[in-house]
DNA sequence: CTGACTGCAAATAGTTTGCATGACG
DNA sequence: CGTCATGCAAACTATTTGCAGTCAG
């Protein structure tokens, strides 16, 4: 299911938060975007279209999403800083192209088994967990060819 | 492989940087623990040692350290500030506790085949991945059950 | 109307850099 | 001895907080 931007909202209203235009700005920017983006990045698009925005205000609105589970972060080796991502997914991960940095989503993934051994032999009850692919993207890979 | 504080040194040495008592204290406050430490926990256990280091030179240390992948960074959930591992380890993974921050290592995993399938899938030449577990060790469970 | 939201500015936290002094090799 | 390393202070970046004015509901 994709999160469209009137059903954010509505999750924001069921939360008890108010819908603002900077509110549905951000929201729109991220929603719109097919990149994982920094918060820097959602303030940029955001005074795009609606210059005077502040950044703390995008801070703000990211913080109630991620509470409400409607974007969540991504982690990519290097410098790890926390990095949004757009969609409000369910359980997915990601290919990381470490060249351009383009972020392509997979859901399938089969770790049950590997998940139920290690619980086993730690005595961890395991919530989730993440797994990142890093590598080159064939456009990258091209370039690298080629130049 | 586990690496002793000479192994490292000699790394050091071989890459053309000086072994002074300040980097010593560093690589042992890293080696002699059994947790993954942030530049600020090894600053103050090597300040315990040796007061009167800077926290800059700890983490100058660690970017020499980084550069000769002796040690590698960690990558947790929610607050994702670059975490530095105590171990320069080979491939590995993490199952963190979400409640106490425990980190246990373990090494097999077996991605090959979501690897390979991914890989064609996504036309992406896949390096590496990074793989984390999170849940909660015995005892943050038992103390849950109990309090 | 009224409490929640906004934007500014300032505070905070983590990390990096410039520079004079000091020490490894 | 020369060069690299250290430690201080200051710079920087990312993020958070205080506060007075504003607006959604």
């Amino acid at each position: 299911m994709v999160y469209t931007e009137k059903r954010i909202e509505s999750a924001l209203r069921k939360g008890g938060y108010k819908i603002t235009p900077q509110r549905r700005t951000v929201i729109k920017a991220i929603t719109n975007s097919h990149e994982h983006l920094t918060p820097a990045a959602i303030h940029e698009r955001v005074c795009r279209e609606n210059p005077g925005i502040g950044l703390v205000t995008v801070y703000r609105t990211l913080e109630i999403l991620a509470e409400l589970n409607l974007v969540c972060e991504m982690h990519a080796a290097g410098d790890c800083r926390s990095y949004l991502m757009r969609r409000p997914v369910e359980h997915h991960h990601h290919l990381i192209c470490s060249d351009c940095g383009t972020v392509i989503d997979f859901t399938d993934c089969d770790l049950g088994e590997m998940e139920k051994r290690l619980s086993k032999e730690n005595s961890f009850k395991i919530n989730g967990h993440i797994l990142e692919f890093v590598g080159q993207c064939r456009k990258c890979r091209c370039k690298n060819v080629a130049g």
